[in-house]
DNA sequence: TGACCTTACTTGGTATGCCAACCTTGGCAT
DNA sequence: ATGCCAAGGTTGGCATACCAAGTAAGGTCA
């Protein structure tokens, strides 16, 4: 059936590799053979041994140090929960599921009033022109950075409100919810919608991305009934994240 | 600011039709310069012409045809709503959402009844070796393969119901939700977890998937209260699908 | 006009070779 | 013991070269 195992020596080299590696004959943190050792092994120069490691290297599976080897990739995402995003309660949901992986986070921002664009006036039902806070964060896993976020809210809502600052007060990197809700605004839904691809050049250097890593952006819209209180986008590190979505089925 | 631009003639040749291709002004579906023509240009040997095609092949942004030359690849993905999926009413999501796109749904599945593994026992919270009915989907827009479903559901609640085989009867092609509600089991949540990664070969082959594209692999689990009645893994070409959540938030 | 074929063009796979950049380690000196 | 440095090992960038495999276009033949 699966006619793998190419008759293409690169291609070969890199099944054998890649079996290795997902067996877990190989384990994450180990150490491949070295290029000279594979073109020894499958009688290859030295040209086919590397382009096999940059087929697997494109996969997400190893990390390759100039002068040093290369190493199979760890892989353990942290998990993003739409029932703990989205919830009441204030609390950070980011320090929560950071910490529920046994890694430290951290998060920097920046907050400025900002105008909306065309796009962003849309999301928000604005006009282009208007008033907006803007906030963008960065998050980090243990100083590794896995996600940014670049929020926006209409000031016409936010203006003269202990929330107009995201980041200030007793709310300090509680989600949406809570924070609207403290003004008398509370969200009735959210949307998000999805996207993932390799990364540009510049989303490479912003999370640090290693090859073969996809990324995974996400537009969100919160509402306040029919109105948008909030829009954001989000941009993941799709090998630091695990998504979940609670869904609930409405009754007829 | 971005020291994009690096010193490595592939690179740079690369940020040059990357750059083209995202402008737009290599437009989708057009011929990128041979090589032989990217190595007048830039001066260099074919090989790192070749390299610079390499890196932006594995980024998704041009497909290759041996002895036909590199095209900027088209991005025109389904949408994926959890509203359309989970809705109440019957219909054929799947189908509605391809036609949503101007594209032709097309859909094969087989179903058979099966024991239940590990993973699926936990997940429907039944004891492995359970029976269970299976049924894979492989679904089609155009006649591309776009995902591959592949679900289980408890005998021990569907024996003998005219859902038995979710492909027989009148609610062909419907969601789950108007098929258990047939049966006076209306679902009343979902969840889904996802990930995107890099695929295996044998992902390739079974969505015959183009170099640079990432999969998004879901894992959905239907309640009716407390009990699962239903699990699915679901697997996407991520160039394929954008997925779009529509949350309600819990009133207090 | 349509089917087929030849030919030039283009891409893919692989071998060699060279040097630069980088890591690792062991030895030396303080 | 500690710090520094040199040497060897290893990867990365790139040039050349050759042939196989596939495409595309034009010409021939029916």
């Amino acid at each position: 059936m699966p006619e793998l195992g190419s008759d293409h020596m690169y291609e070969k080299i890199a099944g054998v590799l890649r079996d290795q590696i997902l067996i877990g004959d190989l384990r994450p943190g180990s150490r491949l053979p070295t290029q000279a050792q594979l073109s020894d092994d499958f009688h290859v120069s030295r040209t086919v041994a590397r382009q096999a490691l940059d087929l697997i290297e494109a996969e997400g599976l190893i990390d390759r140090i100039q002068g040093g080897g290369a190493f199979v990739r760890r892989y353990q995402p942290l998990l993003r929960r739409s029932a703990l995003h989205y919830r009441s309660d204030p609390g950070a949901p980011f320090a929560e599921e950071t910490l529920a992986s046994e890694r430290v986070p951290r998060y920097s921002h920046r907050t400025y009033p900002d105008r909306a664009g065309a796009d962003i006036a849309k999301r928000l039902n604005i006009r282009v022109g208007d008033d907006v806070m803007r906030t963008i964060y960065t998050s980090y896993a243990d100083d590794q950075p896995v996600m940014i976020v670049d929020s926006c809210e209409p000031l016409a809502i936010t203006r003269g409100t202990p929330i107009e600052r995201p980041e200030e007060g007793p709310l300090l990197g509680a989600g949406i919810v809570p924070r609207f809700t403290s003004i008398g605004l509370r969200p009735t839904a959210v949307v998000e919608r999805l996207r993932s691809r390799m990364p540009r050049p510049s989303e490479i250097e912003a999370l640090e991305l290693r090859p073969g890593t996809p990324i995974t952006t996400i537009v969100r819209i919160s509402y306040c009934g029919d109105t948008p209180v909030e829009t954001a986008d989000l941009l993941l590190a799709a090998d630091s994240y695990e998504l979940e979505y609670a869904l609930k089925v409405d009754p007829e």
